[in-house]
DNA sequence: TTGTAGGCGTTATCAA
DNA sequence: TTGATAACGCCTACAA
């Protein structure tokens, strides 16, 4: 491979004037950069990267972790992510941690070791080096999106989560359901939480309850939530109305309550949250409520970015915006 | 940050040691060892990456490109690839390129760049720089899985697209339905002629045809099931069974017959190919062949390893089994 | 078992 | 507008 001294060598010009060539092309006189763009192409010449990073101090690529790619959820936050960064000549590096925070420590230790500048979090666990970090230390390069434990300095996109699944319950006690049950995420996950906490609250609004038995827990996946259905119709619950945590497990529990011969939305009104991609073309369509996920994305790789500039003045929270579609899986109760 | 040569002063040895201490303990004494673990953990010391990249000219890193991730079978694509690499120490480095060209040169770039030793491609389309690689030259580190041109000689894998769309058709034909559609993938694509080629090789087998005007244009994804699907309709077309080219136009079908007032599978049988995280959950669940992604991803990434390793001596391709799921989207034809 | 020293390919400072 | 040169941090012969 050709390296910057045989461009140099070859066009009759220092390494320094190649650099500049490439780097700061203003500062080179139009004749020697013709001379050298030559050479370039002659001796098939890319620039090593890896030096360039080396001397810069400065990778030019982000890690996102994610626990799981199996969601569409997670595609589109992706998706939002590579478009900014895709402005901004940074690439992404994809972690997958599945949960795991050794395979999550391993790739911050990347951030230390200079392959990347920074880290979006997606996830639900938090590398242990930014749990052990000291009183006035740094802020270290990291954006949380969505997930997160409580207790972090760091920069952070989320959406209201509360008001949400408060929206959600609204919808649901405003057609005219008493009967609500409900299929809940990890408790352990803040934005479970936050979205049984909007559940109630919009029903309590509404002079509803949503008792313990009506509750089913799930995990976020189609699995769990065919299977909460499932397990409330085990029990005999009754219910005209089925709230869920997120769109994956709606479309799971329509399926479960399809195969139990009960129909979706005369016989059980069914919503969601998210409007994720499959949500409109599911068997009813799903009523839900759309989180700007892709711009999730883009917004937390904005403040990558900031952050990068500016650690103290980079702005720490930004709360976007979500909106309730209404589509065919509900519909006003009927006796 | 501290680095090699605070390590070997606190230590009080050389870089060097510091550094085989790292890398080949065993040929370290205990004692040094014990002492320079101490130092690293007092100064927090993280190798630099970079620089040791650079001097072993070697990224551990290797780029999936991938035209979108919007798509459950590019996500457990890249999961296959991920479980793979993560055993053998290497980062995966996501590239979407939207069938983008530009933006797939750009990230080959950095393989000359250092920054990756290779590249994956579930793209359709192919770097510039392969197709201009001159006759003799040696063989880049690029692996390309499933969809890919003629007439490179590089490491695939693949399923055997014409046989997995033949046992499609045979299973509708087995089924007695006389009136097939279908909805097409985009042309241009080896993969999809390649299915299309095997439904009327099913077809055929059996005695049917697949006329032009039961076919409708499809690009894998969902609007487009649900556009062709509404194309056949209004066209006035009839048939019995419509067996679409992957899973995801195969629920947009599902949803667009059923907003029509048909029935699947009592007036339509659907069917597709993949057999996606959502098939099973669908409404009704989808009758398909299932593809073996993640396994796909992991011999993908597994072929660049040997490929890494002995250029000429590594296997050109692999082709991986498929097999028919039969669910609750097809019944056999009655009157 | 350990140390010395050259080099990986850039970028950036300083001087010319 | 250009050139010489010192880092950037690590790895690995080779020597001791």
């Amino acid at each position: 491979m050709a390296n910057i001294k045989d461009i140099a060598a070859k066009a009759g010009v220092s390494i320094a004037t190649v650099s500049r060539a490439l780097r700061q092309p203003a500062l080179v006189k139009d004749k020697t950069a013709k001379r050298i763009e030559e050479a370039i192409r002659e001796l098939d010449y890319t620039p090593n990267l890896v030096a360039a990073s080396l001397r810069r101090q400065k990778a030019d690529a982000v890690i996102i972790a994610v626990p799981s790619i199996h969601n569409p959820f997670t595609s589109a936050f992706v998706q939002g992510v590579e478009n900014v960064a895709r402005e901004n000549g940074t690439k992404v590096l994809l972690a997958l941690t599945e949960g795991d925070t050794q395979i999550l420590d391993r790739h911050y230790d990347m951030i230390a070791g200079k392959q990347a500048d920074g880290m979006i979090l997606l996830d639900l666990a938090v590398p242990s080096a930014l749990l052990a970090r000291k009183e006035g230390a740094p802020p270290p390069p990291v954006v949380l999106a969505c997930e997160y434990g409580e207790g972090f300095d760091q920069p952070r996109v989320r959406v209201n989560d509360v008001d949400a699944a408060a929206d959600v319950a609204a919808h649901i006690a405003a057609l005219g359901h008493k009967k609500v049950a409900c299929i809940a995420g990890p408790a352990a996950q803040r934005m479970s939480r936050d979205r049984q906490r909007g559940f109630r609250l919009g029903l309590r609004r509404a002079g509803l309850e949503l008792p313990e038995n009506l509750i089913a827990a799930g995990d976020y996946s189609l699995e769990s939530g065919a299977a909460g259905a499932f397990a409330l119709l085990d029990r005999g619950e009754k219910f005209s109305a089925l709230l869920c945590e997120n769109d994956e497990m709606a479309l799971g529990a329509i399926h479960a309550l399809c195969a139990r011969g009960l129909r979706v939305p005369e016989d059980v009104s069914v919503i969601g949250i998210d409007n994720f991609r499959f949500s409109a073309f599911s068997n009813p369509s799903l009523t839900t409520v759309s989180l700007p996920t892709t711009q999730i994305g883009e917004q937390a790789m904005r403040l990558m970015l900031d952050f990068a500039i500016d650690a103290d003045g980079a702005c720490r929270e930004v709360i976007l915006p979500h909106q309730l579609i209404e589509r065919d899986s509900t519909r006003p109760y009927r006796g």
